[in-house]
DNA sequence: TTCATAGTTCGATGATAGCCGAAGCATCGA
DNA sequence: TCGATGCTTCGGCTATCATCGAACTATGAA
């Protein structure tokens, strides 16, 4: 029987319906949760849990754990490659499959993350914070700068030593929801969130529930003059 | 449930060691049967031919019917192009699998295809002849030109009015088994194929059983006077 | 015609694996 | 410290599907 379990067990692991639609989730680059990507299955937790693992045995998928979250990801671009390819050879075959459609646009914008900012202003923030060498990042691990010392009392009164705390770090990179890439998390992150809820930058949304940001004309301006994408 | 049997379904298709098989087996652009590639598979015709219907199906190979043939190749060079970013994944997760060697070089270069010239020399043959004019192919139908029946009488001794026959085309395409492309078969092809071995050209290999065609050294060059790639 | 070979269809069998309920950890918030 | 939430593990059920034996069709050879 020629002993050939190899690239029929990646196809394999493509081929079940539910993994395959964890799967097509995860092509937008985006990193989804583990009960969100049962969800988009259509099936239970416990099942969903299963699949993962063997997705990310088969070295198609790749976790990063978060909390009491565990964000899942796309290993590598080769595997959106070729389900991509698969996209087009079934589309030949038959009917095309349309995929759902973008996810609250708000949402996106500007959210709370536990207690600090997140989405894709929280992503430009972090950007633009080492762009200009207010922190260093070397994987998870983000430290704050002298100058990002003196960056934080000047332009927004924070007190960079009053933020150590004993169990949580002053900077962490956050994986975001809706982009692929890092927020800061940790006292800073959370310090700097409190600070623009103070100035009257922005509030957290009326909506009870709701995790959705919304920023003031001015603190807009204020915010994109600190961190834009031209800082 | 979302009713997504899309992508999946085709992945799952690669997903079964024994169709992965015939698929890494056809990849190499030749066409090959149904029992070749249930041996490929180690499996039985029955379970190969289920298998092929499926794969057929969904798309992924074609059939092309050749006497008590049948002749399976990729339908697509897509098809292929997923395959191998598939071994691409699967060499990177796990452990790299080798696919069986190239098969008897003799038997590429020229062989008997029932009782007219195949294999290498075989497809270059009818490409030159086209390439000359001799023959007009369109589709599986091919006809001996007024050029053709000159050149056959004058080089070849061969009268092309003498090859009529109740039951059997004159000119045929036969697809190639080691070459994804056709070779001439039919009266002609039988004809020329005797002439060969008249005129020690060539001779079948002595072994019992082999369809290895071996070609002398002067039938060597006095083909490719006739053939060659340069005419 | 008759026999042999290539391939298919049918039916029964058996193993794989997806699925969920229940229970168990781990982390967060108060 | 306690409850809530996200996720995992375990056990049993069930459906799917690959597999092969047997019988059938079609083509080629004698």
């Amino acid at each position: 029987m020629k002993a050939g379990p190899d690239i029929s067990r990646i196809a394999a692991l493509v081929g079940d319906p539910a993994r395959c639609n964890m799967l097509t989730a995860l092509m937008t680059g985006r990193a989804l949760t583990a009960s969100e990507l049962a969800q988009e299955a259509g099936i239970t937790p416990q099942t969903a849990s299963s699949h993962l693992s063997k997705l990310e045995a088969g070295g198609l998928i790749e976790p990063e754990k978060q909390g009491r979250h565990r964000y899942y990801r796309l290993s590598d671009p080769d595997v959106a490659d070729v389900l991509e390819g698969l996209q087009g050879i079934a589309a030949r075959a038959g009917h095309m499959r349309v995929r759902t459609g973008p996810k609250d646009p708000a949402l996106r914008r500007a959210r709370i993350c536990y207690d600090h900012l997140a989405g894709d202003l929280g992503v430009q923030m972090l950007d633009s914070m080492k762009r200009q060498k207010l922190v260093r990042q070397s994987k998870q691990a983000i430290e704050l700068t002298g100058e990002g010392r003196r960056f934080m009392a000047e332009e927004l009164q924070i007190d960079a030593d009053a933020l150590t705390h004993p169990r949580r770090p002053v900077c962490k990179a956050c994986l975001d929801w809706s982009e692929r890439r890092h927020h800061l998390a940790g006292t800073l992150g959370a310090a700097m969130m409190d600070r623009f809820t103070e100035l009257k930058w922005a509030a957290r949304d009326a909506t009870p529930g709701s995790r959705v940001v919304n920023f003031s004309r001015n603190g807009e301006k204020r915010f994109a003059a600190l961190f834009g994408t031209d800082q």
